[in-house]
DNA sequence: TGTACATCAGTGAACGCGCGTTCACTGATGTAC
DNA sequence: TGTACATCAGTGAACGCGCGTTCACTGATGTAC
């Protein structure tokens, strides 16, 4: 071979951490493939030597953005947590104007949901797959009945989607803030 | 003039309308002038008349959604009720496996949020003047301080948005009810 | 009542542009001897 | 150690295509006389 062991692959990574990054902030369709090669640092004649084709970089580039969401709410400082301690830290985590700004570096839902409820059928299986694995995680976390763990995961994960997408359309800071302590707040 | 009175003002309602529901099936990027004049049974070129640009469709699009959504959510049977009454009944309403499944129809937030986000700010101002007007509405059928009435609304909005968001996303219909269920749920 | 004209909503060809994808090629490197 | 060669990740021109927008034109109708 020509170049060092690993080399390929470690380009391949770079393709999907630029994709994940891009696509969470300008969209699927409004990230081309010449911007996002050329944000890895590349030419876009190479990247079918990686990939099939742009929506087979989708499913990667998800994988990747709920790893780091994973991370993130379950994660790096919140290990021990369980309960409403672990439920209280992972609100704050998530519900922050940080967030709201910086969907390049957020969860994957409020970003992409909608192109991905009108994607094809790998790009949602994959899709539903991170989303079961983040839910998962996050019952694990909770307190009661594994039935009722799992409601409540997924109704803490929607509400914090939803608080999520809202305040990053309606473009005012303030009302911004306004939806994330609303959605912060004991039920 | 050579039509009769308001034939101009009416084929405008007629694009605004194709517009509406077009763009919340298939996306704002994904709807073509094209496609959407010939929805309205006319041809792309006509367009320019009507509207200074696309972006500016978008606005009286989403208008027309939000409309629509307010009367679903706050009239249409809903009228009288106020509370835990109301309350449950819009929610129903909301989160119903119909509503994942004709966006077309539905409510505008989990379908356009996303790309309003990153739309110049005439949209934005627009998109968040309609979600006022619904919160307040909402506000208005529930009880307590006018503080506590509009954080529940707005915590009650971004969880139904959130779990509509999800439940089209994962392109799966038994986890789309499970997540419908479970954001439907009382805290 | 009948005819010529002015109006203007709507048509469709054309514009420059960027898209996803293909493919013949390049050139830096590891290997063989 | 030095040289010729094979490999293949990455390049960049080219493809057909559909986009948003412009603009000269059409033709059905209301109005003037």
């Amino acid at each position: 071979m020509r170049y060092p062991d690993g080399h390929k692959k470690r380009t391949r990574a770079r393709i999907v951490e630029a994709a994940s990054r891009l696509f969470r902030r300008q969209g699927y369709d409004g990230t081309s493939v010449s911007a996002l090669m050329g944000e890895a640092g590349l030419t876009h004649g190479g990247f079918y030597a990686h990939f099939r084709d742009k929506a087979e970089l989708l499913e990667k580039a998800l994988q990747a953005a709920f790893a780091e969401s994973r991370a993130n709410l379950l994660e790096r400082g919140l290990e021990g947590l369980r309960g409403e301690a672990w439920l209280r830290r992972a609100t704050r985590r998530y519900l922050t104007l940080e967030h709201v700004e910086r969907p390049d570096e957020g969860c994957a839902i409020p970003a992409l949901g909608a192109e991905v409820a009108r994607a094809g059928p790998g790009v949602q299986r994959a899709f539903a797959a991170e989303v079961e694995a983040l839910v998962e995680g996050m019952s694990a976390r909770l307190e009661g009945s594994a039935k009722a763990r799992r409601a409540e995961a997924l109704r803490r994960l929607t509400g914090w989607v939803g608080a999520l997408l809202l305040a990053r359309a309606v473009g005012d800071e303030a009302l911004a803030r306004e939806i994330l302590a609303a959605a912060g707040r004991k039920p």
